[in-house]
Order: C-alpha cells, then sequence, then structure tokens
DNA sequence: AGTTCAGTGATGCGT
DNA sequence: ACGCATCGCTGAACT
C-alpha cells in the first residue's frame, strides 16, 4: 500500500539511503535527519557538515509504503529505508518569506555604474554611455562604458575575491570587442584578488581597481 | 544570563532573524525550522525552497539569553529573537557517516587518462605520455597527453553540461602552453554541451568530445 | 525549455 | 592559512 505524503515535516530516524540520478550515492545505515516541505523538498542531513548529504528539489513527489520512503523528481530517485523512528513532527503554518539580503554584487555594480561619469568614479575618465548588463554572444557584461574616444571600458565586478576564472571571464568580452575591431580596456572591480589573479592580470594588461562595499 | 549551546537539536519556532557578516541580511517574523549541529552548523528553513534561507557553518559558537539565539563565526553573527516555541527536540547520536559518491568528475577523468593509450581511447594518437592534474601557474590541467610528435593535447573534463566558462579555462591553458612555444591541441570531454560553448568551440578551434559515464 | 551567472555559495585538497 | 576547483551545486533571470 502506497502514501503520497504532501505534508511539511521532521522526522529523525534510523534509516539508510540510496541516491540515483544524475550521480549515484549510498548513505550507510545511521541516525538522520529528514526534512521534507510542501513543495517537494526534502533533505537528510548527517550530525556534521553545513549541507545536507542527500536532497530533492522542489517538484519531487514523495511516497511511503510500509517502511520505505520514496521521492522521485525527472530521473532522480531517493529511497529511504527506515529501520526505526525516533520521532516523528509534522511543520504547519512555515512561513515562505525571502531574506533581504544587502552587500550584492548587483548592488556594487550598479553603484559602480552611477558614479563612474563623475571625476571621483572608477575610471575618471570622460565617459559618454554607460551600459549595465550589456549582451553579448559570449555573455553578459557587468559594465560596459564608452568613452568620448569611441574605446570601450569592460568592467567585471567581483563581490568577493578575484580568481583566475574571472579573469578568464574578462578576457571573453574583450576578445569579443577586438574580433569586431573595437579599442578595448578591460578592468575587474571588487574587494580583493588572490595572488594567481593578480600575476595574470599584469601579464594580460587587464586593470584591477579596489572597491569596497559601501556600507 | 547567557548560556553556550552545544548539543544538536531542532528546533519550529515564530522568531525573526538577523545576519551580517560578509553579507547582511534579514528575515520578517515567521514560522521557522532551526537546526543545530554539534559542530557549530546552524540553518534556519522555510517552508519552501532547498536551500536554508540563513546559515552558519561548521565552528560557530552558538549562545542562548533569554529569547534570543546568537551564533557567531569570525566575523559572521547570525541573530534569532525567538517569539514563540512551537517544539524543541535534541538530537542525540547522530551520526557523521559520509556518503560515497559515483559518477564525479574525477572518476571520468581517471577513467579517460587511463584509456588514453589504447587504440580506442580518446584521442586514438600515439601517446607517449599522461599527466593528470598537471600543475601551472593559470591552474591544474585535468589530462595533459603529449604524443610522440611532442603535440601537447589538453583535455578539460566536465561531468555535466559544458558551458562557456570551461572553453575560457580550457583556453587559458593553451595560451599557456602556446607562451611557452608548444604545439597544442584542445579538447573538452564531457557528456553535454550548451549550444553556445559548442559554437565557441568551433570558433575557436576547440575540440568537444562526448563521453558517458560508466555504469 | 535552455543558458548564464551569482552565492554569506560549501566542501575538499593542495601548498 | 590561502588558493583553487568541483558540486547531484541551488536558484534566479532572461531568451
Amino acid at each position: 500500500m502506497t502514501i503520497r505524503v504532501e505534508q511539511s515535516f521532521v522526522l529523525y530516524a534510523e534509516c539508510s539511503v540510496q541516491y540515483n540520478g544524475r550521480a549515484k550515492s549510498t548513505l550507510v545505515p545511521g541516525n538522520y535527519l529528514i526534512t521534507h516541505k510542501n513543495d517537494g523538498t526534502l533533505k537528510i542531513d548527517g550530525g556534521s557538515l553545513c549541507t545536507s548529504l542527500n536532497y530533492q528539489p522542489p517538484g519531487a513527489i514523495l511516497q511511503k509504503t510500509k517502511n520505505l520512503l520514496v521521492s522521485v523528481r525527472k530521473e532522480e530517485t531517493i529511497k529511504i529505508k527506515l529501520k526505526q523512528i525516533h520521532f516523528y513532527k509534522e511543520l504547519k503554518e512555515w512561513s515562505v518569506h525571502k531574506i533581504n539580503i544587502d552587500k550584492t554584487e548587483a548592488q556594487l555594480r550598479n553603484y559602480i555604474a552611477n558614479n563612474i561619469k563623475t571625476s571621483s568614479g572608477l575610471l575618471n575618465i570622460n565617459i559618454k554611455e554607460v551600459f549595465i548588463e550589456f549582451k553579448t554572444p559570449v555573455g553578459n557584461i557587468d559594465i560596459l562604458a564608452i568613452d568620448v574616444d569611441n574605446v570601450y571600458h569592460v568592467i567585471e565586478v567581483k563581490r568577493g575575491k578575484v580568481n583566475l576564472a574571472a579573469c578568464s571571464q574578462l578576457e571573453r568580452y574583450t576578445n569579443y570587442f577586438l574580433d569586431i575591431m573595437k579599442d578595448v580596456k578591460d578592468y575587474i572591480a571588487s574587494p580583493d584578488i588572490s595572488s594567481n589573479a593578480s600575476n595574470y592580470m599584469k601579464a594580460n594588461h587587464q586593470t584591477w581597481v579596489q572597491v569596497l562595499h559601501r556600507i
């Protein structure tokens, strides 16, 4: 007899878990915390680390058969074999509010873009046009500033420490403009940068500009 | 009076949350699930979505003062103002087993590297030397295979679908070898590729090779 | 549906 | 401790 489980709950139980889908995993028997939300989300947590051992995102369907919990979503399946239930609690009127986040990359990017034409701006160059999230076939450019001499200033913004991947991302954008015969100068604006990335930028004539999140 | 809280527990409560650290966030009052692990991990979950609204990784210190829970780790602080506790349950003997994952990138990479010298291998070229995780100043190369004519075959392996970032990563490696005057051919091996990435690879003389995870 | 990118990414492994 | 790359990343925004 199989029952569809829709309600939200937490369950602390001795169990073992098998997952199969994009990857494949097994979890040896033990005591784990199982959380289910009524959007289909399922999480299995061990007693350490922040991330769940197994999980199923929203949209999964949970069914119970005897001592077996099975969650299915597209090609991915989680099977939980329950050995002993330590406790079960249904969660009613669980709030679905979102959090409000500050100090995002978008905020930093907008701040830079809004001040770039001023003399105290990032470039201190006579800019005639500014684009945010400028679309190209090789990705969207955070800030594109065109100066009075038609030089294209390509600016990649990062909220944290810059790594090699960010430098390559910037290079992909500048190569695109070079291919279509534009004069380009390329920048990364961030609070910090790794030493490898710093070396790479110098060797490739990229400019790093330090910017801090305003309070 | 402030008490250090070390035990693992789940707590369902009406509360509000403030976070301050690398970023900054607020969560309006509501019913949320609070999970604490004895390694310091703290998670605050809303009634939808897989990822927790707020969290603190292992190493955080949790303290309770009246109706206030405060978790601190380095420069990051979470403050939970408790309005009403719906239930509290301590979790004893919580297992800390790890899961065993299959179909990882490392497995795929090793499989390719081990078979690359055979006639049925990825390249079907006379290879004399194979390096795994070959170190360069611009990152580690998944597989470097050198053939009898001293051509450097640079292979980037991805477990899932290839995107533009992977192409740029590969480009960074090949440019490094070009700079030190080597003959280079560059490949990405993966089960799938995005259309944008496919176009990019063709335009930049990179070769995509489809490989599937063995069962 | 497909693709890209941010993220308090987290986590693990190397130096 | 820092740097780097992977992840079943998740989630969001846009095409």
